[in-house]
DNA sequence: TTGAAAGCGCTAACAG
DNA sequence: CTGTTAGCGCTTTCAA
């Protein structure tokens, strides 16, 4: 079943059926009505590797992203794969967890295989090889999540972020908060454990001030309890804190209980994320909504594609107060 | 950069090149180092496009599944594109999820435009129409934890599973178990909450036991949670339950402390599925590994698209004990 | 083992 | 608005 059957069912050339198909260039109704029958009758459908071989578009287009295990690059994903497969596009997936050989794989050969028309890059942190090759693909490229040089990106802002969960918190009359951040190895990986704890320590500083205690944990929900356990266990033990997500918020919830203390009243907690067991917890956090910046990027490469402009690309986020933060006890 | 550019480099024709590179057909040893060095000094990659058009072969795995922000999904995911890629296959995502609309996109449409060598379908329970359309594409098809009609099904038995489960709580000398299986709408979508149920139920049997509970939940942690607090509030409160996820565990373990109770020594908790917050929860799960069914589904379409013999393809699951079940209190 | 050459099915100038 | 035609870049017989 090819253009050509569907050519002669119709009565008009393949160069004909290809235009009504494609809608690029004109076709009288007429016709196009007759070819579209055709086609649906014949059950054809075009054929992508004659039509990328021959027009050098894909109507596919590149996710890459570092883990597949975590929401927020799932819920990424699948608003990106939504908005594209709406748009009839493809979605093709380059997940680089695991060791580093995956990651040259995917750069020195799957993205150079002319398979994508586009590139989203999930919270990568990438090194200037890698920045090149993607650039050097010369296919619009959008990032969602981590900053690449050079390249648009779609991403809260991590310090405003984590400087409004600090500020909601000093808000409520908290003197005594802690940071539940990145440990060593999330901060080799990324920027934006650093960038939280920068909006932390910038709104304690603003307020006159001094953090009451920092650990570093895996982003984890286990790591978040055993940071918090630490945190809770000091003799000073702070009356508020502030993780960098809401996963480790999860777990910061759960030691709290586990030392017999109160959320809120013993300790007020936030996170960063709108993770959707948020609310089961009760947990106040910063919600960003990871699934409207995957559409989002999406929305862009497409314009991109269509030359059109593309649209604006603020990243909303807003607090979401619930019942894990309150006044201190007096 | 095309295949002639290399020939001409190495001094071969394009056929050469292409043998060279495919390892399809015979190439001297010194020529196919020629090749090599040509190709590597230009930086050449093959076009996808050219090379599928004329093969028919695309490198290319469809993965069709019904969600992605559940941890078994994104898992199975992660498993087989881990596998493909590193047999230089590309991984593209179908994910059904949203309304009906997406899901007859995705067959009548992106499935048939050839653009995969091979199809996984991960937990999806298809109508006959989809069934046979999916047949259509005469490729080879495996699917992962959903059994589609006449078609090769990666997935642990889950009555045996849940028989597995409830007979550990039996053999700690339990006499009075709840189930939290699925409710409605789960039902009515997967087979898999049926026949976790009927294991559960025939393990009470065996036993020569009645079963003390049932409720139906959305397999989430709060639905889990909400249903064990209806089990638990009883006034027959039964010793044990057994929950057909370990995110439901999770709940019901989170429902039992906020109810007073010690697990496991006022009830015992057991799930399914070994997910990674199990050892923190202290939850006795029965493990499967959607990370090797994905990653065998996998082998099975390779073996298939190699003409060679397919792996062995038993779905292994175990028993693993934490601290969330013990003898009844006496 | 290697080369020549015929497609694979579609798109996009170009001409009409 | 529609048809003709020349590729797109690779793979694969078929011959040598």
């Amino acid at each position: 079943m090819n253009i050509a059957e569907v050519a002669r069912a119709a009565g008009v050339s393949n160069a004909t059926v290809s235009r009504a198909l494609s809608g690029r260039g004109s076709v009288s109704p007429a016709t196009r009505e007759r070819v579209l029958a055709a086609a649906n009758e014949l059950g054809y459908v075009v054929s992508q590797a004659a039509s990328t071989l021959s027009s050098g578009r894909t109507r596919n287009v590149g996710v890459v992203l570092p883990f597949l295990d975590k929401w927020f690059f799932t819920q990424v994903l699948a608003g990106a794969q939504r908005r594209l497969v709406d748009s009839g596009y493809d979605v093709t997936l380059y997940n680089l967890e695991g060791d580093g050989s995956e990651r040259r794989t995917v750069f020195d050969d799957f993205l150079l295989r002319q398979r994508v028309d586009a590139v989203i890059a999930v919270s990568l942190e990438l090194d200037e090889n890698e920045v090149s090759r993607l650039h050097a693909l010369g296919k619009p490229l959008v990032g969602v999540g981590g900053p690449i040089p050079g390249v648009q990106t779609l991403q809260i802002d991590d310090a405003v972020a984590a400087h409004l969960a600090t500020q909601h918190l000093i808000s409520l009359g908290h003197t005594s908060l802690a940071h539940i951040g990145g440990d060593e190895a999330s901060d080799a990986d990324f920027h934006m454990p650093i960038k939280r704890r920068r909006g932390f320590a910038a709104a304690i500083e603003e307020a006159g001030l001094r953090p009451a205690g920092f650990v570093g944990a895996d982003f984890t929900l286990e790591g978040g309890y055993r940071a918090a356990k630490q945190i809770l266990g000091s003799p000073e033990r702070p009356t508020a804190i502030f993780a960098a997500s809401d996963e480790m918020a999860f777990g910061a919830i759960l030691a709290a209980r586990d030392l017999g203390l109160l959320v809120p009243h013993d300790v007020s907690i936030i996170g960063i994320d709108g993770h959707p067991q948020a609310e089961f917890f009760g947990l106040s956090t910063i919600a960003q909504y990871p699934r409207r910046q995957g559409a989002r990027a999406a929305e862009i490469l497409l314009a991109g594609l269509a030359g059109s402009a593309p649209p604006p690309s603020e990243v909303p986020f807003e607090l979401i107060t619930r019942t894990s933060t309150a006044r201190p006890r007096p």
